[in-house]
DNA sequence: ATCGGTTATCGTCGATAGGCGATAAAGCAT
DNA sequence: ATGCTTTATCGCCTATCGACGATAACCGAT
């Protein structure tokens, strides 16, 4: 049962689903260290995470707890590959989060 | 005095600077409520916070803090009129904004 | 079967976010 | 001066974030 609030007067469902995902994506990305890890892996297109951790000043359980959270929005992919896992961008939810912000 | 950490080791302060401001915009965009305000006031030009309220259903003083966060990071004017404050877009805040993020 | 290397998860802690009602502040009108 | 309208701020509460160390889980190699 869904029952149509004031605050969707203006909008559809399916822009309200576009709303939610722009804020939820825009979440993840609103630490510095996070943009710092994307950028870092569009670099070096593919890595594993310890040489990410290299690259910051945190403890390794804070850098997957960051990882944890570009992977739960699409951002990032990770691949477990044998003993460590692989990360990377994924690319077309990039492109998406660019064509949405690009709508604002 | 400024040291050079291993998190920067890749970045100069320049590149510093765009991620902590593109952190600290994204994550004013990280709640749909906010996200709604900005296209509310991109669809009205201009509008007193009243009516932002009444499009939400929020209390006043909710609605107040939002858009508080969004002038802080610049994405949002706020004009005082006599009793009233008028709230528009920054475009150009929105024109950077949506630069950094093509630039990811 | 045990060890070594790698990553994820748990538990904890202080800080911040997000909601609300109540109240303060400011300008306009009477 | 008193009210009325509008908005910002305060105080409170709960929930989530961000950091860490410790530990678990997993795999490959010995």
């Amino acid at each position: 049962m869904k029952s149509a609030s004031l605050a969707t007067e203006y909008h559809s469902d399916r822009q309200a689903d576009d709303d939610h995902e722009l804020a939820s994506t825009c979440k993840a990305l609103g630490h510095p260290v996070r943009i710092r890890i994307l950028q870092f892996l569009k670099r070096v297109d593919r890595c594993i995470c310890g040489e990410i951790v290299e690259t910051l000043p945190l403890a390794q359980s804070t850098v997957s707890q960051h990882l944890k959270i570009l992977k739960e929005v699409g951002l990032v992919i990770g691949e477990i590959e044998g003993p460590r896992t692989c990360y990377c961008l994924d690319k077309e939810k990039l492109t998406r989060l660019k064509k949405l912000i690009a709508g604002l």
